[in-house]
DNA sequence: TTATAATGACTGACCGGTCAGTCATAAAAG
DNA sequence: CTTTTATGACTGACCGGTCAGTCATTATAA
């Protein structure tokens, strides 16, 4: 005497997976839990057995796919070479990631959004704050590793660098999100070889630089 | 025999200041038209003597918040002094007004979640996109000034160093949204430092670094 | 049998937008 | 100066529609 068994959370995962999709295309307000169920294929009280309300779909939605992003990222983090490398490395793989899931980002935005104003400001900002300042803290972190070993000048904070490398990440998407014609991938490799430049010690810079 | 004759204009900017509060506060979904009228002192059905719909008063009002913004920028454009002068002007004249109206910025969020997606986001959509372009634009002007004149090298990509810092202003500001302890004058005029020093030539870049 | 999953019709609150009517005003008439 | 009247700004009750969340019922596997 035994019930029917499902697999919990394997099912709330394909049901992220066919939201983001809703949520992406219609944003949070503008996607309906009829929406969603039918997009994943089951009826809406059954929605409601596996996610207390709508907000916890979109929280769980969006936790999944910056899940997978950020997996990626941090393994960039580990490469091989110099503090430069690292960074570089870093930086690529999130602009390649987000540009390769570009129909993506309105779930961003849409976070963004929710965690500004209105009753779920308190929940998703401080979820974007620590999310933030992580980001922040491993990117910095490298900075000071270059620092450390004399890779880069010691006027370099690497908090400032880190804040606006992130946050130059985030405003370049959005360019590229409304304008598709913008090469993200080459506009990084450019502007941060003029970083790099400007952020190394003299003795690498005598390599880097000529003409 | 006629009766009070309103300022049709004036009253509308009323009314928009108004509405840029209770959307700032609440969202654009969040923000009931009821609740802009109360706020504006105004009753519902006057509020449709002004505006022809609620996306009606929400782009005027991001229209007005943004006209302001826009001209402070451009006047910090037309300073006096070099090519990384007239950037560091630009740049901290624009991070300051953003960071002494940061209750309004999710006015912006706002707009990008709506012009990222659901019905509004052909209008919105365009509107940002030339936005960008005309950001972009102007800052790469600026980049390209100074390379015609010997101060900036020549492999530096006006347009990626544009993105860059465009969106690295509107990055960092969400950082400072859900964290304002970030000290964001401080972090751009120490990023930007090493930026000018990286896109700087040869001969500028004997007089600056030392040590 | 029985415990659980799944369903979808239903509800009640909310909201954007409308419209018939009110009222203060000031021009015109006496 | 007083009365009449044309005007349009303003009001708020109301309507049609939408949607998050519920629950009584049915299906299914053990």
């Amino acid at each position: 005497m035994a019930p029917k068994i499902v697999d919990k959370d394997a099912r709330r995962l394909e049901i992220t997976r066919a939201a983001a999709e809703v949520f992406s295309l219609k944003g949070f307000q503008g996607a309906s839990v009829d929406d969603i169920a039918e997009a994943a294929g089951v009826s809406k009280g059954s929605l409601y057995g596996y996610f207390k309300s709508k907000e916890e779909i979109f929280y769980a939605t969006f936790q999944a796919y910056q899940a997978e992003l950020v997996q990626e990222c941090m393994q960039a983090m580990e490469s091989e070479g110099t503090a430069s490398d690292k960074l570089t490395a870093f930086l690529m793989v999130t602009v390649t990631s987000l540009h390769d899931h570009i129909e993506m980002f309105p779930l961003t935005l849409e976070l963004w959004a929710a965690a500004s104003s209105g009753p779920a400001r308190e929940r998703f900002g401080s979820v974007m704050e620590s999310l933030y300042r992580e980001f922040r803290g491993i990117t910095a972190g490298l900075i000071e590793l270059g620092k450390a070993i004399g890779e880069f000048r010691e006027d370099v904070e690497p908090e400032a660098v880190a804040a606006w490398l992130v946050g130059g990440l985030d405003g370049l998407m959005l360019q590229y999100w409304f304008d598709q014609t913008l090469d993200v991938r080459h506009l990084t490799e450019n502007f941060l070889e003029m970083v790099l430049r400007g952020i190394a010690t003299r003795t690498d810079l005598e390599g880097i630089i000529d003409v």
